[in-house]
DNA sequence: CTGACATCCTGACGGC
DNA sequence: TGCCGTCAGGATGTCA
């Protein structure tokens, strides 16, 4: 499942393969749940235009355009099972393919997504001002005053304000069981009630998880891939997370599985107050 | 406004 | 072997 590692690996690995190019022509599928713009205008503004840069804004993939000398941009999310793939046209076009555009150097550009809770969007005029800025904080770059004051008088688990994209965007399930794991702190313990040499340690486990999990080319559960098809490495450091009942690596105690605002959350009962 | 919870969707997996 | 039920989860919508 892609949070902010596995999609900053993709992003920059698309990047690095279709920058620069043009594109030539769009086929969408007919699944309208998947498109958050109409397929249409998502056909209108990505024909023609050139890649300028692709890169991440929380657990969006944004493709930066030019079109006609003004800014565009194209917004993918991939959901739990979406996958942006760089493909020759000879490759066999995978089941569940949403979006395929044609390049300019003559590969071409996949949306696959199984589940369909992947979401396609255009910003057909992307001034300053429009450009895509994500629901929330980026949680690499937020500063410590900022990340305190985003949980105070919060009520609710901090695993579950963890996962709030309003909050803090790009943060999923597996970073938020990691960082909490990292910083000592229990998933059900209520946000506003956390001390402020409690949030300093959560943000800088968080910092550092997604950091080596980037590095690491993200977690490969479920069945995350890069733009290559290529998993990625950082499920194996996992301290917490998928680890139910699994000693735990510090203090061997069982990690428990509970949950916690309707998502799966794992602890260890010891190191986590 | 805030928080709790159901809903979408399909593949993987376990049990019988 | 094969069928069926259960589970996973990000964002969104509904409800108290």
């Amino acid at each position: 499942m892609p949070e902010l590692p596995e999609v900053e690996t993709v992003a920059n690995g698309v990047h690095a393969r279709i920058h620069g190019q043009t594109i030539r022509s769009v086929w969408t599928s007919n699944k309208p749940q998947t498109f958050k713009s109409a397929p249409d205008e998502i056909i209108e503004v990505l024909t023609g235009s050139r890649i300028d840069r692709v890169h991440r804004v929380g657990k969006t993939i944004v493709v930066d355009l030019t079109r006609n000398k003004k800014s565009a941009q194209f917004l993918v999310h991939l959901g739990m099972t979406g996958r942006l793939l760089v493909s020759t046209p000879d490759t066999p076009v995978p089941a569940h393919t949403h979006a395929i555009l044609a390049l300019g150097s003559g590969k071409e550009l996949r949306f696959v997504d199984a589940r369909r809770f992947g979401r396609l969007s255009v910003i057909a005029s992307a001034t300053p001002e429009e450009k895509y800025a994500g629901p929330g904080a980026e949680p690499l770059t937020i500063g410590l005053e900022e990340f305190i004051t985003l949980f105070h008088n919060r009520k609710t688990p901090i695993k579950a304000a963890l996962l709030n994209q309003s909050l803090l965007h790009g943060v999923g399930n597996i970073y938020a069981d990691e960082s909490l794991f990292h910083a000592g702190i229990r998933p059900t313990r209520h946000a506003g009630r956390l001390t402020r040499a409690e949030l300093t340690r959560l943000r800088a486990a968080l910092i550092k998880v997604l950091t080596e999990a980037i590095k690491l080319g993200g977690s490969s559960v479920s069945d995350y891939v890069d733009a290559d098809g290529v998993a990625g490495f950082f499920q194996l450091h996992h301290h917490a997370y998928s680890r139910t009942g699994q000693p735990c690596r510090i203090c061997a105690t069982p990690i428990k599985r509970i949950v916690v605002g309707g998502r799966s959350t794992h602890f260890c009962p010891t190191c986590q107050k």
